[in-house]
DNA sequence: GCCCAGACTTGATACGACATCT
DNA sequence: AGATGTCGTATCAAGTCTGGGC
């Protein structure tokens, strides 16, 4: 059944996508929902709990004191050490403080936080040391909002909202070196909030004694409740979870595209190239921007104010973000990128290119400064536009889910064969899962345990081994066919070890989850595993298998992306 | 063509529950 | 039972891309 209406939803697609644009805004005929969960109000501090002004202690205001909490108890943390976080948070909250505070309170080094954090600490304490009891009623409780607040009817259907908890309020912390982090993130009211619903379904009601911003009716957005963030003033939403059907078929729709592109890839690959000689130079930045992010899978690199952290994608590539070499380590034309990307990740790669690149590459910084712009006479705008003329749907983006998914197929088809175990299949396919991470430089800490936990397996492997060399030696002097058996387990259980022994030390500093979630075409993965006899449990966990369940559905043995 | 607002996807990480080991 | 490690989930920041106004 669920089959059918995959197939059935399929077909509804692909002629909606034939039929052009109309029908593909609207997105819902009727949708009626809670609104949003707001965090509960702010407690004040019990009245032992001082904080300190030059020595002296100070009743704050409850709007000062919250705000002083959020400080409070993030002093453990680097970033309360860092200047711009300091600067921030103090003049934000001077804002908020009354006329007499602020004539006190004037350096944030007379403050002294420490009872509070030390407050704070405590009562986390507490909550770690809570009874299973304590902690069953907090649980149902969270299950009872989840039931009240956490779904949506959406064209008859009831659906999973992603995150229907208002964010409650606190200092922001961007990533890197953010020129906002320590701002005070506002607590926001429901007179903040726009709720969308349709016309005729039960409007969800405001906290008492609040209304909303504005109802509104509008079936071409996929929110139910948005408002402004006071940080940076852009608008935020409440959406529904990946598990969908909205979500589903958007997801879907994207590996279509990406899959469209597999088709026309030749022929853009051979006018990028043939537009790395053209006269004009703009042809010719485009060329090479289009051939990084088809060949690196770099994003397409939109520009950023100075509101936030100094981060690039391909376009706004500066010429001090790549180093030419004509020659490096036996290799000739070689470009040496180093940038901050996304999240203030860094990208660090030495790539060969063809000599025609490496030219324009030369002659695009020539007279140049290191901050100015590589590319400079292109935009992602206009990149896009070239690329939409390619193709229908396409943008710099697609790039990327069109290589990740073939990489994962190619990388599957490469590494699996028929003979090995379900472990091993495993292995194969967490390692192609990480050559797509490593394409699309998808990064975290290494764990903090790491090198401690790394040893501990090492010492599970050498007592195993020992095991072995124990039940050898028996099996020597005692040929009984059952010791034999206990041999033969022994070494499976020593393989299984150093097959996860591998897999953790590859894993170390590269994150699998983004790829999986994002970027690989679930059919792959579930036809792979029709295909090997691999349970499909051991790919995907409960979130990951409902966020793809059209796929899970839809897809046999044979599936090629 | 450019600018901006808005909508939606992609991203790392913090945290807590559960599993496993001692 | 308590400590420790692992995993799933929530969180919320930060990208991409479109469309409308000029």
């Amino acid at each position: 059944m669920l089959q059918l209406c995959w197939v059935f939803l399929a077909l509804c697609c692909i002629i909606v996508w034939e039929e052009g644009k109309s029908s593909d805004t609207q997105k819902w005929s009727s949708l009626e929902h809670k609104g949003p969960y707001f965090p509960p109000e702010y407690e004040p501090l019990p009245d032992n709990i001082c904080f300190n002004y030059d020595g002296q202690p100070v009743k704050l205001s409850p709007v000062t004191e919250e705000i002083a909490t959020f400080y409070a108890k993030m002093l453990d943390h680097e970033y309360t050490s860092k200047e711009v976080f300091q600067n921030n948070f103090f003049c934000d909250w001077r804002e908020e403080m009354t006329k007499e505070e602020r004539k006190l309170i004037k350096t944030l080094s007379k403050c002294d936080f420490s009872q509070i954090h030390k407050y704070f600490v405590e009562k986390s304490e507490e909550r770690k040391n809570m009874t299973k009891e304590e902690k069953q009623v907090l649980k149902e409780e969270a299950s009872r909002l989840m039931e009240e607040y956490g779904y949506c009817l959406l064209d008859g259907h009831r659906e999973k909202i992603g995150n229907f908890k208002l964010e409650p309020p606190g200092l922001f912390r961007g990533r890197g070196e953010h020129p906002k982090m320590g701002k005070l993130k506002k607590r926001i009211q429901p007179e903040d909030v726009t709720i969308n619903c349709s016309q005729d379904s039960k409007i969800p009601a405001p906290p008492a004694g609040h209304r909303w911003k504005r109802v509104q009716h509008d079936n071409t957005v996929t929110w139910l409740a948005s408002w402004l963030e006071n940080i940076h003033g852009r608008p935020k939403y409440i959406m529904l979870n990946p598990s969908s059907k909205l979500k589903g078929e958007k997801d879907w729709q994207k590996y279509e595209t990406a899959r469209r592109l597999k088709m026309k890839v030749d022929s853009i690959r051979k006018q990028y190239r043939r537009d790395w000689t053209s006269r004009e130079m703009k042809i010719r930045q485009r060329g090479v921007a289009i051939y990084f992010i088809d060949k690196l899978a770099l994003r397409a690199g939109n520009e950023k104010d100075d509101e936030s952290a100094d981060t690039v994608g391909c376009c706004s590539l500066r010429v001090e973000h790549i180093t030419l070499h004509r020659r490096l380590d036996a290799q000739e034309h070689v470009v040496e990128f180093d940038f901050l990307g996304k999240d203030s990740i860094r990208y660090y790669n030495k790539v060969p290119v063809e000599k025609q690149v490496f030219k324009n590459l030369k002659l695009f910084i020539k007279h140049k400064d290191p901050e100015d712009d590589l590319f400079d006479r292109i935009t992602t705008v206009k990149l896009n536009k070239t690329l939409n003329e390619s193709m229908p749907g396409l943008t710099a983006k697609v790039f990327r889910t069109f290589n990740a998914s073939t990489t994962l197929q190619d990388q599957l088809n490469k590494l699996t064969t028929e003979g090995m175990t379900v472990e091993e299949k495993i292995l194969s396919y967490n390692r192609a899962n990480r050559a797509v991470a490593i394409l699309c430089n998808h990064q975290r800490a290494a764990p903090k345990t790491f090198e401690r936990s790394m040893q501990l397996l090492q010492e599970k492997i050498q007592k195993k081994k020992e095991q072995i060399e124990e039940a050898k030696k028996e099996l020597k002097e005692a040929k009984k066919a059952h010791k034999d058996k206990a041999v033969q387990r022994l070494g499976e259980q020593l393989k299984k070890l150093q097959l996860q022994e591998t897999d953790r030390e590859e894993n170390k500093v590269i994150a699998l989850g983004t790829s999986k979630l994002n970027y690989l075409d679930p059919r792959i993965s579930v036809a792979w595993c029709k295909k090997h006899q691999v349970p499909i449990e051991k790919i995907y966990n409960k979130t990951q298998r409902d966020k793809f369940a059209w796929a899970i559905d839809m897809t046999d043995e044979n599936f090629q992306f």
